[in-house]
DNA sequence: CTATGGCACGGATT
DNA sequence: AATCCGTGCCATAG
């Protein structure tokens, strides 16, 4: 009872501790939901406009020093530079003078999504089609599927169906392809459509993709092949060819590789909660770890609502200091989950430098209860933080956080290795052997849980390169 | 007889 | 308390 250890902050309250442990399980999007939620429903809280940095234009940190471009001063290399970045929207920073800037903020790197597909279709749009395709392009969700239907388009620009279908299929067929379908399954039958024309595609994979769907994403090879009446092996073969070639959420494509290990409608990572870059993106500068705070600026209480206080009647005081409780409670929670997310990242990156830097093959095996227990977090703390959240690597590749803790990532490329450098093919047992020969001991039988994973065929239906 | 997948159990993790 | 993961045992296919 007297063991009271003041942390350097913050004495805890339960409401202060249930409000920090949401926020911090929130991604950066829902965080933005959030914060702008409470900024409209609480007047004590304030959002002061954002100060940009002199050199490099962009947005500064609440404490007014740039975090990039102030060179850190790290000694060592190993260590990360770890900050909360206020940006709304996300690039690689670099060193670029000011004149690269013009005053106005930042401009995107990459067009949105509509303007990306508009750019490349609109060479060949008939004069009529252009608004058909104006209107579907405005109507596209997150993943890239279509609001609307083309019925509704039809009717609304008074034009035939026929012609909205025309100019849809368009759509569907440029760069992000499947973009514009309705669903995820009639995107992937435009993916299929497209890809036939470069590659072979295993005829089982339209059937799978049109009647079988569920059972895929849940990975049940065997119900699908009795279902469709194939056999087992070219069902696996063509629920390969699915997850490595086709994306069910185009509009998702866009963000680099994010092929989850074996989900083909598993959860696809758009926009990253962290970014993970080289200063400058130069190889030689330690690592940079941005934790992307969806908003510009700083959010305080707001000080004229604090001096209005004193000049009113009390009937109004006890509704204001109301407001400003909340107001203060929802920045230190906020600041809180802030810290602690900086915190982890700090040691996950000094951790895992190596997973991030030079791929999956060199991931240390750890559990959240480890990273709980060395900063001195409850494991659940940890999980929230954890959960949900996808990181963007130096390679652009955006993985989920939670691959930091994957506890057989690293041994299941090692594996891949091995297939892929058989000269033949090697059953489970010898697999297992050649592992722990490597320091892995694994049963035999989670190797062949393994190549499931991985979508790799078994020995006998193999071919030796 | 060998290789592999299914089911289920127990311990670890969340 | 719920879930995930590695593993052993057994059935089945080749």
């Amino acid at each position: 009872m007297f063991q009271v250890q003041f942390h350097t902050t913050r004495p805890a309250t339960t409401a202060h501790l249930a409000q920090t442990m949401t926020l911090l399980s929130l991604t950066s999007a829902e965080l933005q939901q959030q914060i702008e939620a409470e900024l409209a429903s609480n007047p004590a809280l304030e959002l002061v406009e954002k100060h940009h940095c002199p050199v490099c234009h962009r947005p500064l940190a609440s404490s007014g020093i740039c975090p990039i471009c102030s060179r850190p001063t790290t000694e060592s290399m190993e260590e990360p530079v770890v900050f909360i970045s206020p940006r709304d929207d996300f690039y690689t920073h670099s060193d670029r003078s000011a004149e690269d800037f013009p005053d106005e903020p930042i401009s995107p790197v990459f067009d949105d999504l509509p303007t990306y597909v508009l750019k490349q279709i609109a060479a060949d749009l008939a004069p009529g089609q252009r608004a058909i395709a104006a209107y579907l392009l405005t109507h596209l969700d997150d993943d890239g599927f279509l609001t609307t239907s083309l019925f509704e388009v039809a009717r609304y620009l008074h034009v035939p169906v026929a012609q909205v279908e025309a100019v849809r299929q368009m759509i569907q067929r440029a760069d992000p392809v499947g973009v514009g379908s309705d669903n995820p399954r009639e995107a992937l039958l435009v993916q299929l459509d497209v890809l036939q024309e470069q590659k072979t595609v295993p005829d089982l994979a339209w059937k799978i993709v049109s009647e079988g769907m569920d059972l895929l994403s849940r990975h049940q090879l065997g119900d699908l092949a009795k279902k469709l009446d194939a056999s087992q092996s070219r069902v696996q073969q063509a629920a390969r060819f699915i997850t490595e070639n086709l994306n069910p959420f185009p509009g998702r494509a866009h963000w680099g590789d994010v092929r989850q290990p074996s989900g083909a409608a598993e959860q696809v990572y758009h926009q990253p909660d962290i970014i993970i870059s080289h200063l400058n993106g130069d190889e030689n500068n330690p690592l940079v770890v941005e934790i992307i705070m969806p908003l510009a600026g700083m959010l305080r209480v707001n000080p004229m609502y604090k001096q209005a206080l004193t000049q009113t009647t009390a009937d109004t005081r006890e509704n204001m200091r109301n407001d400003l409780e909340k107001a203060s409670l929802f920045i230190k929670c906020l600041q809180q989950r802030n810290h602690t997310m900086q915190r982890m990242m700090f040691r996950l990156v000094m951790l895992q430098r190596d997973y991030i830097l030079r791929g999956e093959k060199h991931l240390k095996p750890f559990t959240r209860a480890r990273l709980s227990e060395e900063l001195e977090v409850h494991e659940s703390t940890i999980s929230r933080a954890v959960s949900g959240k996808s990181v963007q690597l130096p390679s652009r590749r955006i993985v989920p956080l939670s691959s930091f803790f994957d506890r057989s990532l690293n041994v299941r490329t090692i594996l891949k290795n091995f297939i892929n450098e058989e000269t033949r093919p090697l059953s489970d047992s010898e697999l297992a052997e050649l592992l722990s020969e490597q320091g892995f001991s694994v049963a035999r039988r989670t190797v062949a849980k393994y190549r499931a994973m991985e979508g790799i065929l078994p020995a006998h239906l193999r071919h030796a390169n």
